[in-house]
DNA sequence: ACCTGAACACCGTTCAAGT
DNA sequence: ACCTGAACACCGTTCAAGT
């Protein structure tokens, strides 16, 4: 026998992906500090205590959405990474990976990167930030065995290099570049990267 | 005759002043969540309506917050810049100028960095972003005159540069890497940036 | 186990009224 | 000109009670 839909077609098992999914969606449209349990409440059909019991209060539920935006990130960048490439092709494509990833979720961004989640995710929450910076550790260090990135702690260096790229999402999500522009000057900036900016 | 201090010291002409000063403490002290009008107005000794005489909401606050930062951040930029130097050794001043602001101002910086501003300040706004990044923007037009930095268009080997110092300030501020391994790394980094990451 | 409804102590913002 | 006090419509969080 089918069940019929009700006047409240879910929220049985799933209020708390509902939630997420919810808040994810006003986060990308309104920005972080239009969130509110409440209205996020109200949007799914629960009463305004029911997040209350997925969520123990507001930062668990931007500490989840954090959880969420890294293992996005982390799945896209492993996609992303072909070490068949050459060098400078490999990192740029993981590169405009990075860049992609931060346009189109230029708010959660910003979240993921406010360092003000509970310690109690932070397990989860470093594990999903290795893993997302994993693509880069590796391709440094494979350059590094091929000869074709200078020797030198590969901590450091791949720091540089996310530092570097870091630096062009941020200015590029909080819309101090245009993504237009960022896009298109991304070649030229993995070049200097690898190149330096002294003549040779 | 002198004046006695009253019961309610000031807020006669200074209390726009006295609030912003008021609100950087408890933003570095507390974070921009903790940030209320209410307790500031409470803080300072005054109604909690008084400051939407010098406010016109909570985010004309945080948008005067900003200016101050960039403003304060010129100024250190521009107190750091010395055109004598060679090279590296200002570039490296300025990064390093540039670290130390991040690094006490984190959460300031973080607030500077989120683009949420009001249409209104935004002419402010700009000029003082445009002021704090213009002794780096004039290092390079320099350095590619005297042959020191590549060719090309200056605007964007300038972005390579403020993004390759803003990553890293953001990684320290936020947290993922430690203030003092940022200090301890940032002539490397620098070194990094100008010869590349690939072997000469 | 999961959700509701009421309650509490906060907010930001507005606006008449006071000095 | 600058500030106050009351009012309004919101919050987050907690907790007994319901199913």
């Amino acid at each position: 026998m089918v069940r019929m839909p009700t006047t409240r077609p879910y929220h049985h098992g799933d209020l708390r992906a509902a939630l997420l999914t919810s808040a994810e969606r006003t986060l990308r449209e309104k920005g972080v500090a239009a969130l509110s349990l409440r209205e996020l409440a109200r949007d799914v059909g629960v009463s305004h205590a029911a997040p209350g019991r997925h969520f123990k209060d507001k930062q668990a539920l931007l500490d989840a959405l954090t959880l969420v935006g890294f293992e996005r990130m982390a799945r896209a960048m492993d996609a992303a990474d072909d070490p068949e490439l050459p060098l400078e092709r490999r990192l740029t494509a993981l590169a405009k990976t990075y860049l992609g990833f931060a346009i189109e979720n230029a708010e959660l961004l910003e979240l993921m990167f406010a360092r003000k989640h509970d310690p109690d995710v932070s397990a989860q929450l470093t594990a999903a930030v290795d893993r997302s910076a994993e693509p880069i550790t590796r391709l440094i260090s494979d350059a590094q065995q091929r000869g074709e990135i200078i020797e030198g702690d590969p901590e450091r260096i791949t720091m540089v290099a996310a530092a570097s790229l870091h630096g062009l999402a941020a200015f590029t999500a909080n819309g101090s570049l245009p993504a237009e522009a960022s896009l298109a000057g991304l070649d030229e900036h993995i070049h200097h990267l690898l190149h330096g900016l002294r003549p040779r």
